[in-house]
DNA sequence: GTGCGCCCGATTGTATACAATCTGTTTTGA
DNA sequence: TCAAAACAGATTGTATACAATCGGGCGCAC
């Protein structure tokens, strides 16, 4: 487990992915000293890296207390969501009349690789895939700032989510980038930006549902 | 200048505020040793918070090297304001339909305090006040999420802005702020949307233009 | 038996000490 | 004279030491 390059940041995407993954559970306390052990290193590149996680909202910090997974209110999820929704809007509606036919390709082959681990049992890698289909999308736009702020929201939305898993919920994503794609390779963009909307509606409320499910998409 | 409740963020606000109100300007090395007899405090807390202002995007960390005042290229200026575009444009299109008679006393009692600001030779407070108008609009809206959101992109619009200033579009900008709380109170969302998009067009603008101004709004 | 208060171990918060790296200058050799 | 290497000072990166704070458990009083 322990590693050397670039270890503050090394140690915030191991926790990072630990947490989108969901071996971290919200709630979960990070010990300081758990954390050096586990990683090789002194209290202060740990306490860097939770504070770095603190100000992506995927940690909170309580003074004298310690770092503990963040556990999003049920308004502050619905909040994450509705900013995704006016971004997210934005760039599939601007991606309508400017996406090339080699980005077109680039979805299609991002839906395949979707379709397989449907199939297969690495839930983890089916979730990173669903959740990574939007980030593509905001990749395609171009704007790197939002593209940051698309992917803090991803991760957010990822620690909105409850324990459980739902194969069908998954599907339903996966169904649901299928036919955004068509739409913006038809250049549709009312009928895309109206998908992207009632895609975001479901997870929202899947998220929202008492057995919920693991994918944040 | 030593102070001492919750230091790392009160160290982190105050550079913010130098950085906004450009006493700090883009590229400005920002030395360890300086800040911590600036602040009576020890290194770890200076660092603590020149981390925080990196994940801000207002410094810029170089491994070795240090903190420099960030210095935001043309291109990240214009995806900024695309993104700010993007949500205020949802704001703005949001309030049209929601907002209380309060809600549009409020935003006329701050327009009273931007005129009376141009007035003034306080060249910082009056771009304080054209800048907090796009805060309170994002608070109306109620989203506290996108309202950070916000809050970070219109820093990061303050830094994009060169050295000078200009009375001029000062003023210009809120004579665009008196017509959006206009169409707001009639609920015209059309005409709303089409104001806040051709607002930010125009500071974008002034910023892009060498001569440049000092009002980050 | 229960509630309040105090004490102790554990954990975090801050400061300092030590190691590594960079910049600018000087020196040395061709 | 110029260039390149090496040294010196300063600055940052990491680790450790010390101080403050929190939570739990024990004991005491009621």
């Amino acid at each position: 487990m322990a590693m050397s390059p670039h270890t503050t940041s090394h140690i915030a995407r191991s926790i990072t992915e630990a947490i989108a993954t969901r071996r971290l559970q919200p709630g979960t306390k990070l010990t300081e000293q758990t954390l050096c052990q586990q990683y090789g290193v002194s209290r202060t590149l740990v306490r860097q890296a939770l504070n770095q996680l603190s100000r992506d909202h995927l940690v909170t910090l309580i003074r004298g207390r310690g770092a503990f997974v963040a556990q999003p209110t049920a308004v502050e999820a619905q909040q994450v969501f509705e900013v995704r929704a006016m971004l997210e809007t934005m760039i599939v509606c601007e991606l309508c009349s400017r996406i090339t036919p080699a980005q077109i390709e680039q979805l299609k082959a991002h839906l395949k690789a979707e379709e397989q681990a449907l199939g297969s049992t690495d839930v983890t890698e089916r979730t990173r895939l669903l959740g990574e289909f939007h980030l593509i999308l905001a990749n395609l736009q171009g704007n790197g700032v939002l593209r940051d702020i698309l992917s803090d929201l991803l991760l957010r939305s990822s620690l909105s989510a409850l324990t459980g898993q739902s194969t069908e919920s998954a599907s339903q994503s996966h169904a649901e980038h299928v036919l955004l794609v068509q739409a913006l390779e038809q250049g549709d963009s009312l009928t895309a930006t109206g998908l992207i909307q009632a895609h975001l509606q479901h997870v929202e409320r899947n998220l929202a549902n008492g057995h919920a499910n693991d994918h944040p998409i």
